[in-house]
DNA sequence: GCGACAG
DNA sequence: ATCTTGTCGC
């Protein structure tokens, strides 16, 4: 976590748009890692209590084989509405909390939003990616910003995703039949990488295993996520 | 003024 | 995101 980059977070909409147009020229959208890729982490928000209460799930897979290395689930009190463009505002802060629960550092963050298609260029991808300065990669299921022509349905095809004339963000069909996602740089990612990474982590399913992990991670029952719990038969 | 709008 | 039952299709 660079130090001087930190700031609040419980703040008014407005200065949170004006601390995102601090943080965007902080953001990398060329190729930057430490080593090769070998754990990816999947990234997931979830509400408990009517929303009053936020999760946030972190899943580390080995990039190869996709299996779980390392899980961590943290809950916090929720302090920030929803606004469109400011999601990072509301789950970053429980999503630095499972960070820090963390006994690995993972090559890759893959998270549940958008990477830099974003109105000001700073999704909660990107967002995260310039705190920690660490590579990171927006995987949506809907669109936020941007415009694109047809997707072909074919597995691993995408077309680019534009903000006027500008590449925001890749449209990737991950598999036949089903609705494309969103992917998009985050931090010291390229787009090409970031497809490439993302299809890398998909299997039969249109979401890639780091966000349906870290999905079920976050969104599941309080009373069933303790090793050893089992329901009766 | 009206429509769009990650999770 | 969350709420919430059934239903269509492989």
């Amino acid at each position: 976590m660079d130090p001087t980059l930190q700031h609040a977070w419980n703040v008014a909409p407005a200065e949170a748009r004006a601390i995102q147009e601090r943080l965007r020229v902080r953001v990398e959208t060329v190729d930057r890692f430490d080593g090769p890729i070998r754990t990816l982490a999947g990234v997931d928000v979830g509400f408990e209590d009517g929303g009053t209460v936020t999760r946030a799930a972190v899943v580390v897979l080995d990039s190869t084989t996709l299996q779980p290395l390392e899980r961590v689930l943290a809950r916090r009190a929720t302090q920030f509405p929803y606004v469109p463009g400011l999601l990072s505002f509301r789950e970053i802060p429980a999503v630095l909390d499972a960070l820090a629960q963390l006994r690995m550092t993972p090559d890759l963050l893959l998270c549940d939003g958008q990477g830099i298609a974003h109105p000001r260029r700073l999704g909660i991808a990107a967002h995260l990616g310039v705190l920690l300065d660490r590579p990171s990669v927006g995987v949506a299921k809907s669109r936020l910003i941007g415009t694109h022509a047809d997707v072909p349905d074919r597995r691993g095809a995408w077309v680019p995703l534009h903000d006027g004339e500008e590449r925001i963000g890749a449209v990737l069909r991950t598999r036949l039949g089903v609705k494309p996602i969103y992917v998009s740089s985050g931090h010291r990612v390229a787009l090409e990488t970031a497809v490439e990474q993302v299809m890398r982590a998909v299997t039969r399913y249109r979401l890639p295993e780091t966000t349906r992990q870290a999905d079920s991670l976050a969104s599941a029952p309080a009373h069933a996520r303790r090793r050893g719990h089992h329901r009766r038969g």
